[in-house]
Order: C-alpha cells, then structure tokens, then sequence
DNA sequence: AGTCATGTTGACGA
DNA sequence: CTCGTCAACATGAC
C-alpha cells in the first residue's frame, strides 16, 4: 500500500473528518485509543509514510508498515487496529502500527525532508547525500531521513530515470547527478501520485516488475541489493554504473 | 498452494 | 559498544 504519495491520497481521503469529534473508538490491540471519544479532530498531517492525527495535546501516529490497509465510510469483518465513528461516518485502520504521543507532529518532525512538502529542501538532501560514505544510491534514495516518503518503487523508477545503476557509490557521482537524483525523488513522486490516483500506476512503471528494459529491449537485471536487501530492477545497458577510475 | 511484496524495528551475536 | 544480520509483524495478489 503505502509510499508517501499513497500516504497523501490517504490524507485527502480523510480530511472530511477535520473538525469533527470522535464519538467512538477501538482497536484490537491498544486500549488506549478510548482517549480519543469525546475528542475533536484538529488536523491530520502526513510526513512520509507516517500518517497523523492530531488532537488537543497529542496525536496517534499510524504507519501502514507493508500490509497496512484502511477504510473509509466502510469496514472490514475483521476488528481494525483503529476503528473511529464519527457522528457522520466512521474510518479505519489495518493491521498497521498505531502510536498514541504527547504533543504535535510538528515539534517532532522536519518535513524539510519530506520529498512531497512543499517544505522539501532539495539543498539539504543534496548536502546529506555528499556527506554519505561507503553508500550505495539504492541506499541512500530510501534513507527516510534524507528522501522521506521514498520507497522501493519510487527508487527503482528514480534510478531508471537518472539512468544509474542501484550499486553505484554516491562518492563516485558527481554534483550534477545528485542534483538529479534528488530533483527526480521529488519530481518522480509527484508523478507517482498522480498516477495512483487514476489508478495508472501500474501501466505507466517503466523499470519495477518488469523483464525487459522499455527503452532498449534488452533483458532487465533483478537482484536484492543493499544494506536492507531490497529487490533493484535496473538496465545494465541503459543505467550507468559509475565507479571510480 | 506457495511465494512474494510499495516497510520498519529490535534482538542477537560477533 | 558498535556494527551487521536476521526474525518478527501480518495480508492479499498472483
């Protein structure tokens, strides 16, 4: 389910309930959700694939993880991890994480880094990257603390574009193909939500799942890189591998 | 039916 | 203590 972009479609998707108070809650695992009836909902925020909502003096934290799924005005058979009945309609969370803490997302959290606010700061993503050693880019784009909201497709697809090989060193690329790198993480996450909103993800992936690169029909590289073993897709043909010389 | 996956954390051992 | 590795969590698509 989730990269920062589906995490975006969920917040648009939920913002109707801003304002409204909560008149029940549940969860099969956290009986400290019962705080939240009586409460109105002041605001929800999204940082990455964090999810908040926030009320007078604390908020819950919602990550979707790999297997987190939610609803909206519906509900599945099962007891959700939050389940929230509003006076009009009621939401829902799967089998996700669920944090209840003190205070306000934004005292917590630098959205500077989010690569879908309108906070993001390119300079300082371009100025982490250089500071990394011994990094591979796959490695560096899903950092969440420098590409926050980056997840597996996005940094498959980003490499893609900026046509570099998942294991190249960031020490071996060069200021312009960082900049690159760093404009595309936005620029392709942009993109991304736009197509998961039409529901055109899937046609418009170029490199992710694929077998044969689009571009020079030559067969695509599949191999579980980097320091978390995630699966790269890459062109060896198209994607350059930079090394030092 | 079995495999795999858009993710992260914490335990454990070298 | 730090680093790297791996299990754990847990659902649904194919």
């Amino acid at each position: 389910m989730p990269e920062g972009p589906s995490i975006l479609i969920l917040k648009e998707a939920t913002t109707q309930f801003i304002g409204k108070k909560v008149v029940k809650a549940v969860s099969d695992r956290n009986p400290e959700v019962k705080r939240l009836e009586g409460k109105k909902l002041l605001d929800i925020k999204i940082y990455g694939k964090n999810y908040f909502l926030c009320f007078s003096g604390f908020y819950v934290r919602i990550h979707l993880m790999l297997f987190g799924t939610y609803r909206v005005n519906e509900h599945k058979k099962v007891k959700p991890r939050l389940g929230m009945q509003f006076a009009k309609g009621e939401l829902n969370f799967y089998t996700c994480v669920l944090e209840i803490k003190e205070g306000h997302p934004d005292d917590e959290y630098d959205y500077e880094t989010d690569v879908l606010s309108d906070q993001w700061k390119p300079r300082k993503a371009e100025k982490k990257v250089k500071e990394m050693e011994h990094t591979k880019v796959c490695d560096a784009l899903m950092d969440q603390a420098v590409f926050t909201g980056v997840g597996n497709i996005i940094k498959n697809e980003v490499l893609f574009r900026i046509k570099t090989q998942p294991e190249t060193l960031t020490e071996n690329m060069s200021a312009a193909q960082i900049k690159s790198l760093v404009k595309e993480a936005r620029d392709y996450s942009f993109d991304f939500y736009r197509w998961k909103k039409a529901f055109q993800l899937n046609k418009n992936l170029l490199i992710y799942g694929k077998k044969i690169c689009p571009r020079c029909k030559e067969t695509v590289m599949v191999k579980d890189i980097g320091r978390n073993k995630r699966r790269c897709y890459f062109c060896t043909n198209c994607q350059h591998l930079f090394v030092k010389e």
